[in-house]
DNA sequence: TCTGGGGTCCTATTCCTA
DNA sequence: TCTGTAGGAATAGGACCC
């Protein structure tokens, strides 16, 4: 890691100080895929590609021997077999990511409170106040990324800048490069001055801004821009009148270098799901209905683990055109149980036209709350004393305020019952109890927890396990 | 080539109520 | 009582992120 020819004792100054605020945006490279070589050396300097690697599965990440072959992620795996048929292909094992992830997480923060994570593998670190401890914005990018290096044998690159907008899009320019012999190794550690911004970010592509994806990026095609550059030059009216007020303003102060969104740490979840991309197409609504019932459990069995409960339900149905529609109800109390959401959430199915066949089947929990807020309105409930808040809409016809007043009495009696079925689970295992509905099931269960990039390859028994 | 699963956020529409 | 209106909540869909 280059120190930029400083000295050990050097107190000249640092032209990163001139970065207020400091943040800092920590992505690691190929992280997936990297984590499966440090489990298995013998793959390394290979084309390794993590995802599903059944016939509807995606690549969630790729080694930089396999980006060299036009391997990325999100391609279906497919398309990958094609470009890199020699690479060796592996299922996803989520949870393994998820403890590398904390591990990283741990490391962050000896640097600063003020940490953000993203997803599993980046994470934002405002360093502004941390000036003292660790030297300028560039020694504290260099520090963090030699700290991830030696605590855990696995490689990021930095971007460092005066808010998250340039960070981002530095940590990508300090990337390495895939090329034909391999990896190219990249700078590892960017730093974009002040001064330097509208040099740094008018020559890069649209597609390159947060919030700009294949949709947004045609509708500014259209309009003949192509870079960030031409985008600033935009009046701001055309840019609302085009994209709408929110997006439209957003994108017009992110192309001037704009951006004061701060680095915040413990964002409250807003929902908890579930969904699936089934091998083969179903059609049978009991079948279905099942598998929805399944998922249920599951949502329900993460928002008690969050001691979280929620007030809206929706489900989600993708048809094998792709096309997908959805359909949510929202309770006069909040849920935990999967016996209250399953009631709904089968209710909303049968709102659902079932007929074309269902390629994905979802559900998810929002309007979430603390679990202690949310219990007495379900008690009220159940005892006869409200009313569900529906405001009817194309599924009322099909049962739904009976199906949520049962949903009501279903979580009152079934919190109980969860809640000491969970201690069990807690103590003696995850199938140390289960529905007797259920208990064929849960091999399957455990299999399908770590495949989240499609049906995995396994030729099985062809079946979904419902 | 043919598109996963976890989410967040925004917009338009519809319904309810004052 | 009927009609119009405005605001808020719920709902549905879409775009986007990793």
């Amino acid at each position: 890691m280059p120190a930029d020819g400083h000295g050990p004792d050097a107190v000249a100054p640092d032209p990163s100080d001139a970065v207020v605020p400091a943040v800092l945006h920590v992505d690691m490279d190929a992280f997936f895929a990297s984590v499966e070589v440090l489990d298995r050396p013998e793959l390394a300097g290979r084309p390794v590609i993590v995802g599903g690697t059944g016939v509807r599965g995606v690549v969630a990440s790729a080694t930089y021997e396999a980006r060299a072959f036009g391997v990325g992620s999100a391609m279906p795996t497919i398309r990958a077999r094609q470009l890199c048929p020699h690479a060796v292909f592996l299922d996803g094992r989520h949870s393994r990511y998820a403890e590398m992830s904390a591990a990283l997480h741990r490391v962050f923060e000896r640097f600063t409170p003020l940490v953000e994570p993203i997803g599993l593998d980046e994470a934002f670190l405002d360093v502004t106040g941390a000036r003292r401890l660790l030297g300028s914005p560039r020694a504290a990018a260099v520090a963090v990324r030699q700290a991830v290096h030696d605590e855990l044998s696995l490689e990021c690159s930095v971007g460092v800048g005066r808010s998250k907008l340039i960070a981002k899009l530095a940590s990508r320019a300090a990337k390495p490069v895939a090329e034909r012999s391999g990896r190219r190794p990249g700078p590892g550690v960017r730093v974009v001055l002040p001064a330097d911004e509208m040099e740094f970010l008018h020559p890069l592509p649209i597609e390159s801004l947060w919030g700009v994806g294949p949709a947004t990026a045609r509708r500014l095609h259209d309009l003949g821009v192509r870079t960030v550059g031409e985008l600033s030059a935009l009046p701001v009216e055309t840019m609302v009148r085009r994209f709408g007020r929110a997006h439209g303003l957003h994108l017009a102060s992110l192309a001037r270098a704009e951006d004061d969104s701060p680095v915040v740490p413990d964002r409250p979840t807003k929902s908890i799901g579930h969904e699936e991309t089934f091998r083969h197409d179903l059609f049978d609504p009991g079948e279905l209905a099942a598998q929805l019932t399944r998922m249920a459990e599951s949502v329900a069995s993460q928002l008690r683990r969050s001691g979280l409960v929620g007030r809206s339900v929706t489900v989600k149905v993708r048809y094998p055109d792709f096309s997908t529609v959805s359909r949510s109800h929202t309770f006069s109390f909040g849920a935990d149980t999967g016996a209250a959401l399953a009631a709904v959430g089968v209710a909303l199915l049968g709102a659902v036209d079932l007929s074309p066949g269902v390629r994905l089947l979802g559900i998810s929990a929002s309007g979430l709350q603390p679990a202690d807020a949310g219990q007495q309105l379900c008690f009220d409930f159940a005892a006869g004393g409200g009313g569900a808040t529906s405001s009817g809409g194309p599924a009322a016809d099909f049962g739904l305020a009976e199906r949520s007043a049962e949903a009501a009495r279903l979580q009152a009696s079934w919190q109980e019952i969860s809640a000491v079925a969970d201690a069990i689970r807690e103590r003696f295992g995850r199938s140390s109890v289960s529905p007797v509905s259920r208990i064929d099931h849960e091999e399957a269960d455990r299999r399908r927890e770590d495949a989240r990039w499609g049906p995995s390859g396994d030729p099985g028994r062809g079946g979904t396990g419902g």
